[in-house]
DNA sequence: ACACTGCATGTGTGC
DNA sequence: CACACATGCAGTGTC
């Protein structure tokens, strides 16, 4: 550790001297301390390239002439800049003449080079860009030297390279050491910041993001009061622009989380803190600070810090005539919202801020609210694969009296003195909006986002963003239509991605699950019932059908149509009969259609070119026909059904009454396999009415066997009441109004019924709607449906969709609350139907036709 | 039928 | 990979 140079500004002059090694960092190494004045550094700060003797190339991040550094002599041709990066000598001297010049604010920037002797004394961060904002001049040398410092957040990454000796940090690592320096909180007396209105073109976003990092850090000695009551900081500043308040105590453990220095760079785009801008003052700033001190809070999860701002801190403070100390926020996730009444509470932060408890039941606690009611929870904890789990119970109440839904932000504080635990809340303001894009992010500082300004009644305290939300409605104004399918990925946390799916992924399934419909094949083991209806066999399997082996249909003008199929085992194409239906493994030995070609060893039929013909068709033919299925689904809004199943697959939470399209379907759930769930998720017209594909024509045949079943069933059952009750039939007869006579012939060869059976009956066709919950074979189906009587299922046999959507309300089950029927029209009410049916009932059963 | 309770389980994240 | 935690779920109680 003998030849690197200290970099307090007081101490370089000892040039190399004796360091030892200090607290671990977080990176895996350890700090350096410096034995002559204390101050620690990250070892890997030190470049190697410029400090020892390995010359090499450097850029200057202000001039972009290359220099070169060989020895630790060069340091007086090249400096390192604060904000990474190295510069010559003559720009940094000019740099630091610029900003001196326009820091005559204290608050100023002070951009210190350390390899000056003559340097000023390392001060403190405050003295940071926000001072500087005016300097229109500086800005875009600043951004040079953010550049420097993150290659690629500004410009592509054209030098990252030439800073390949300075560390860059995560986001998270920033917020941390953010805290460190002296971000805690205080409600005493704070400075008065620059709070600096910054002209601010839009270009300028990283700028502003960087400026609101360093209001962040503009409130100085906060943190005495939090994480360390007594000792004096020593604010050093690091080459690479970082700056470390250091308590001169620098064994404490402590020190260990403070040993990161800060690196003054820009969040990143999309970030909450940015999301602040608009507001100009730099203490309204959200940044993410670290708790105040507690059990444990050294292992607490940025994500709980909480993000209180300095205004609304102090506001609080006077409000309550107290002493605020956040301690952590946590955002509402769907269970802590419910109706369950019980509050995950992070472990970490249950363990640091609430009272120690040793038995499960745990203690009441009581936690006053903003508007200092009072709330008694019970703090307990579950075992948790030997772990804890900690809740708050009984919190229903008070969440519904704070109206916070998932997503929304509850905050704990401290009031000092006395301890006593107070909560508020910060709503999302993402509450109407996709979230996804928060918990992309993977970091809690998103939903920073939630405004927090103060009401006008001084209702809430850090929570209320009405104006915010007003504010941000306009810009979301020609957001609406995107947000209404959004609103059904309702924010609830970052921990929540498990149930989120894009609508592209939507919509990946959607086309996997038509392709997996053409690949559904009876049931190996199962032997089927044989119904025979209007001259046709059918099979009738009990147990639902199987995925059967992909094969490729062509129509080739001289060969007419073929199936063509793929051999597990030597992967030779092998013509198939067009009706041929393979188990999902196949293999030449099952080529019991041509003797020919019934082993591996024999050639194929197709020769190479056509064979590649064959294929590229078909993938063109599916890549049309997902294009076709994607522009329907951009063009068509997700509703009724499809909305339904859409949400089934991403499984959202359907107390969202945004998904109340289906709401006569309320026991959906993911997995659920009733007859609305199990359809596929693409809804319309991805099988035609007329479509004679495989699955199609199973399923309408069937449709008829479904029709006569309950034929059978509403037969034998209105013989028996007919019998007992001939004036009641007669009554409900007349007052359901219109009647449909029909008469269905039917040739049933089912086991129980081998005997034809020709009746007719009268039946109404009252608009009662089927309940989708019901299972079509079950005895008590007949009750839930419209009677049917044979009448009229002769007309639904023959043209069965159509009419039996119409006749049985299933329409208006599909569309009425959408109002969709009118605007798409019947063709696509036909088609939706059709579907519905199509997929409801190749989920039961799967029927093959045997003639 | 619904609410409540306690635990189990699966997923995401940090180390 | 271990842990945290969101949520599912079975058992039980209550109306």
């Amino acid at each position: 550790m003998g030849s690197k140079i200290c970099m307090n500004a007081s101490c370089q002059t000892a040039t190399t001297h004796e360091w030892k090694r200090g607290w671990p960092l977080r990176s895996g190494g350890h700090a350096l301390l410096c034995y002559n004045c204390g101050s620690a550094y990250e070892d890997s700060l030190f470049c190697d390239t410029f400090h020892s003797e390995e010359p090499g190339w450097r850029e200057c991040n202000i001039c972009s002439k290359h220099l070169h550094c060989g020895c630790i002599a060069s340091k007086f041709l090249l400096e390192l800049l604060d904000y990474g990066g190295v510069g010559c000598a003559s720009c940094a001297r000019s740099w630091r003449l610029h900003l001196m010049q326009s820091d005559e604010n204290p608050n100023g920037f002070s951009f210190l080079a350390r390899n000056n002797a003559g340097d000023s004394e390392s001060i403190p961060v405050e003295n940071t860009v926000a001072g500087n904002n005016n300097n229109e001049g500086g800005l875009p040398q600043l951004c040079r030297l953010l550049e420097a410092n993150e290659p690629g957040l500004l410009h592509p990454p054209k030098r990252a390279s030439t800073n390949g000796g300075l560390v860059q940090f995560k986001q998270e690592e920033i917020m941390h050491a953010t805290g460190d320096i002296g971000t805690g909180f205080s409600n005493v007396t704070q400075p008065s910041i620059g709070s600096p209105k910054f002209a601010k073109p839009d270009n300028m976003s990283s700028l502003l993001d960087m400026r609101d990092m360093h209001s962040s850090l503009s409130q100085p000695s906060l943190n005495m009061e939090l994480g360390a009551p007594s000792g004096t900081t020593n604010f050093v500043t690091f080459p690479d622009g970082t700056v470390e308040g250091r308590e001169h105590t620098p064994s404490s453990f402590q020190q260990g989380q403070r040993s990161r220095p800060i690196l003054l760079k820009p969040s990143k785009p999309g970030v909450s803190t940015s999301s602040e801008n608009n507001k100009g003052a730099a203490s309204e700033l959200r940044i993410a600070r670290p708790p105040a001190e507690g059990r444990g809070k050294n292992q607490l999860l940025p994500r709980y810090w909480p993000r209180i701002t300095d205004q609304e801190l102090q506001q609080l403070s006077g409000d309550l005539n107290s002493n605020i100390v956040p301690l952590f926020e946590k955002i509402l996730s769907a269970s802590d919202a419910g109706r369950i009444g019980r509050l995950v509470l992070p472990k970490a932060c249950a363990e640091a801020y609430f009272p120690p408890i040793a038995q499960s039941e745990g203690i009441p606690v009581r936690i006053q609210d903003i508007k200092g009611r009072e709330w008694t929870f019970q703090f307990r904890f579950w075992p948790n694969n030997n772990s804890r789990m900690y809740v708050l119970e009984g919190v229903t109440p008070c969440i519904q009296s704070m109206q916070l839904k998932a997503g929304d932000t509850i905050t704990f504080s401290r009031i000092d003195p006395g301890g006593k635990l107070v909560m508020g809340f910060r709503r999302s303001t993402n509450n109407d909006e996709d979230t996804q894009d928060i918990q992309a992010s993977g970091l809690p500082n998103c939903t920073a986002s939630g405004e927090t300004s103060f009401s006008a009644d001084g209702d809430i305290g850090w929570n209320n963003s009405e104006n915010h939300r007003g504010r941000i409605n306009g810009d979301l104004l020609q957001q609406r239509t995107a947000s209404t399918e959004k609103k059904r990925t309702r924010n609830i946390g970052p921990k929540s991605k498990r149930l989120l799916m894009h609508s592209e992924d939507a919509m990946e399934l959607r086309l996997t699950w038509e392709e997996a419909q053409e690949l559904l094949r009876p049931p190996p083991s199962m032997k089927p019932t044989i119904v025979t209806i209007e001259d046709h066999e059918f099979e009738e399997y009990d147990e639902p059908p199987v995925f059967g082996k992909r094969t490729i249909f062509t129509s080739r003008s001289s060969w007419g149509k073929e199936q063509w199929a793929q051999c597990d085992d030597c992967s030779k194409w092998r013509k198939l009969p067009v009706d041929a239906l393979l188990p999902p493994k196949w293999t030449c030995s099952e080529n019991t259609w041509d003797s020919s070609r019934c082993t591996c060893f024999a050639p194929e039929e197709m020769t190479s070119k056509d064979l590649d013909n064959v294929l590229r068709v078909s993938k063109d033919f599916k890549k049309r026909r997902n294009l076709e299925s994607q522009k329907r689904f951009q063009e068509w809004e997700p509703s009724g059904l499809d909305a339904l199943a859409t949400v089934a697959v991403s499984g959202d939470n359907l107390d969202d009454p945004s998904v109340g399209a289906t709401t006569k379907h309320p026991r959906h759930r993911p997995g659920c396999t009733c007859i609305v769930c199990i359809q596929p998720p693409s809804g319309k017209g991805k099988h035609k009415p007329t479509c004679t594909c495989n699955v199609c024509m199973t399923v309408k045949r069937r449709f008829k066997t479904l029709m006569l079943r309950k034929k059978k069933r509403l037969s034998e059952r209105e013989a028996e009441i007919s019998q007992k009750d001939c004036m009641d039939h007669k009554e409900e007869s007349e007052m359901n109004g219109t009647m449909s006579h029909q008469v269905l012939h039917v040739n049933n060869s089912d086991t129980e019924g081998n005997q034809s059976q020709r009746q007719i009956e009268k039946i109404e066709t009252s608009g009662e709607k089927i309940d989708l919950n019901c299972h079509p074979n079950k005895e008590d189906m007949s009750l839930d449906v419209p009677r049917l009587s044979t009448l009229n299922l002769v007309d639904t046999a023959n043209s069965p969709l159509d009419n039996y959507t119409k006749q049985n309300g299933f329409s208006s089950l599909v569309w009425d609350e959408q109002g969709g029927a009118a605007q798409h029209g019947g063709d696509s009410l036909k088609r939706l139907s059709d579907e519905a049916f199509l997929a409801a009932t190749i989920g039961w059963t799967h029927e093959s036709r045997r003639d």
